[in-house]
DNA sequence: GCAGCAATAGTCATTAGGGACTAGGTGACC
DNA sequence: GGTCACCTAGTCCCTAATGACTATTGCTGC
């Protein structure tokens, strides 16, 4: 198998190379970052992409896109620090092949890469099906983020530092009556009754992965 | 060098072995937690344990002491993913001898093992100077986090779960007016002026770091 | 026994926040 | 040209939260 691995730990890039290497592999390019394994992957045209979900602003699934489309041939595997349930469907969907947790042993890695390779979906089930599992319903306490305006995720981001009401107005440079107006339309959006509820909502559930990307 | 290498992620636990290995070191032992690092040192007396800092609960740091007392010869290193300052500090005093992130290159970490073994301290200048810059001193936002009672940190809890404080009081089974004392005094203590506030300065500053361990 | 702390409970006055509205201005889209 | 979404700004009324207190109980250590 002909590998590019991209990952922003050096020391586990360096590593898996020779690993992958000593069992046989070729690894034509080492990446630290997305942006860097999209050309990687355009020069080597590798038979598979080995490619860390760990990037901030989900540039990682947004890299899976422009691979699938500059060499249809390289299957992409995700891989995975903690389980980040989540981010599995959302990898799937954007046309990786596989996903695997850095947990694993290495034979297990090169087994996934195998099976992507030969045109196999290479996930664990138990993460398939947990993925599968919350269709992104009206039900879920994230659902209704989607409906936040930019102005309502400045807010939220207001919020989130425990401004009040005036430091609010003053750093978005409005009335207080408008910001106030913005934190009740986002209050209500999310269909809770308090910022504070609003903040723990925030920072319970996965704030980094729920927040827009152009907002950071 | 004849080391021991404890990471929670089994596949850089493989590489970084068959790493070390093709540069002419022994590989003694594989540790999947603190507690297996700390018995596998106790079994083989290495030169160094290298061992990986992001474990909940800072059994990391823990485990550091123990290792240092069962094997005094053996030296640790910690091995960090991401640039984690505020840690570096606090392993260095627990008696680790070097502290280097996961995005160096294998000759670095190498490096880093070799210098440690040798007894030196090995350290990025830049990381060990910002560890010893802010020294816990009153101006920290977060000084004031170890004169919170416990009954003020169930507090803390209820408040990060954006609870009011009527439903605060019949979670902790008590009169409103006591809930409230309580969150009036977290307040002081922390020198803000809102349960939004205090909220925003957990979730900003590492919460999980400085959350004490008996309370999660 | 007494000092000190923590937990409990209460008071008063003031401010901030929230619910439910209305409404003008702007730019996009059909 | 009209509709719609968004940002802006305002009102009235009410509840929740905060600041600044006092006070009792129970436990711990000297």
């Amino acid at each position: 198998m002909r590998i590019v691995v991209c990952d922003d730990h050096l020391l586990l890039l360096e590593a898996l190379g020779l690993a992958l290497g000593a069992r046989g592999h070729e690894v034509v390019a080492l990446a630290g970052t997305p942006e860097e394994a999209v050309s990687a992957v355009a020069m080597h045209r590798p038979d598979v992409c080995l490619l860390d979900v760990n990037f901030p602003g989900g540039t990682s699934v947004s890299a899976i896109h422009e691979i699938r489309e500059i060499s249809p041939q390289t299957k992409v595997v995700m891989l995975s620090a903690e389980a980040d349930h989540g981010i599995v469907g959302r990898a799937i969907a954007e046309g990786a092949s596989g996903y695997v947790g850095k947990e694993k042993p290495i034979v297990e890695i090169v087994e996934m890469l195998d099976r992507a390779v030969r045109g196999q979906l290479a996930v664990e089930p138990s993460l398939l099906q947990r993925a599968l599992r919350p269709q992104k319903s009206t039900d879920d306490p994230l659902w209704a983020l989607q409906f936040l305006t930019d102005r309502e995720w400045q807010v939220m981001r207001c919020i989130m530092d425990g401004q009040t009401t005036e430091e609010m107005a003053s750093s978005l440079g409005v009335q207080r009556s408008t910001a106030r107006t913005h934190v009740q339309n986002l209050l209500t959006k999310l269909g809770v009754h308090s910022r504070l509820q609003a903040a723990a909502l925030m920072s319970a559930h996965g704030s980094h992965e729920s927040w827009p990307v152009h907002l950071r």
